[in-house]
DNA sequence: CTATATTGGTCAACATGGCTGACGTAAAAC
DNA sequence: GTTTTACGTCAGCCATGTTGACCAATATAG
């Protein structure tokens, strides 16, 4: 730690690079959530609705418990967010035609102009990145992304992949 | 959104690699995260915690309005964790030399063992993530995240790169 | 030397968003 | 017909962010 006598300069090379791996993960994820919650306290709203909303926006129709699945919280947690989304429009439900006891959730015209201009504000930073980084970069920057994962979260992501909700 | 009719193939690929970052970034902070928050929350500490650990870890002697800078929390939040860590046995401030408004903050004994197994069990993430997909998209996965980052938090990266608290 | 600015802390109050536990209801499945 | 599932609700707790007000010690500029 204060040991600055170098054991081998790779192995100090090493320690500094994980560092700064920590260090920018910390502060991106950070700037990157920054402008959307903005414009989210301005409609009195938070990261969690901007998880629901988005997710709801990309599996339209998707189950209160898939949606669960996902963001890996609790149902009180998630249902407390989706009964602000419904009372301010964003969100409606319906039952689901086999299973009717599912309430298959979707995004209003609201909530779709709103998921939208969230997810072009932080595509636009995303955008700006990859163009700057080039190819190469965006591949690199995803395959270690996708390391980072928990192997439970890497099926969820494939199996997602494939499941449709429309 | 639900309109499936290529406009051009490059903007439609275009639109799911940025949802894929998004979505990338939020499962990865999660999952990189979140076993540091078990160890943390067995101590009854939490993730603002661990970040002031961290920060005064690899600054020794870091002021608080310097750690101020860093977090982007108000003094309030950072007291509040501070005061904890130090009576938890964490922390400790000492006098700035030249200026003695300064509380320079040092990790504890507890604290640096406490410090090095979060940064190393976050470090081992990386590490595997970046054994797995090559020194390559290290390269990539860093210029990206920069690229991210506000100008601001650049600036101060940049500038933290250069001082030494020692 | 005095006035002001800086560094840091404190108290109070509030919101968000996690959590647990308990309990209820409707519908599906067996 | 009983059990399981999907979902909801109420109550309360905790961590962590916020504002606003106010205070003390010290540095610095006039």
């Amino acid at each position: 730690m204060a040991d600055v006598k170098p054991i081998g300069k790779a192995l100090f090379l090493r320690e500094e690079e994980l560092r700064r791996g920590i260090e920018l993960m910390f502060f991106a994820y950070r700037d990157f959530t920054g402008e959307a919650d903005s414009i989210l306290a301005e409609q009195n709203m938070g990261r969690a609705h901007h998880r629901a909303i988005y997710f709801i926006g990309c599996n339209p129709g998707i189950t209160v418990s898939d949606l669960l699945t996902i963001l890996c919280i609790t149902k009180q947690s998630l249902s407390r967010v989706l009964s602000g989304l419904m009372q301010d429009g964003y969100v409606t439900q319906k039952p689901g035609a086999t299973d009717r006891r599912q309430r298959l959730l979707y995004l209003t015209e609201t909530g779709i102009v709103l998921e939208s201009r969230l997810t072009s504000l932080q595509g636009r930073r995303f955008a700006a990145a990859y163009r700057e980084a080039g190819v190469d970069a965006v591949d690199g920057f995803q395959r270690v992304l996708r390391g980072l994962l928990d192997s439970d979260t890497i099926d969820q992501i494939d199996q997602q992949d494939q499941t449709s909700y429309i």
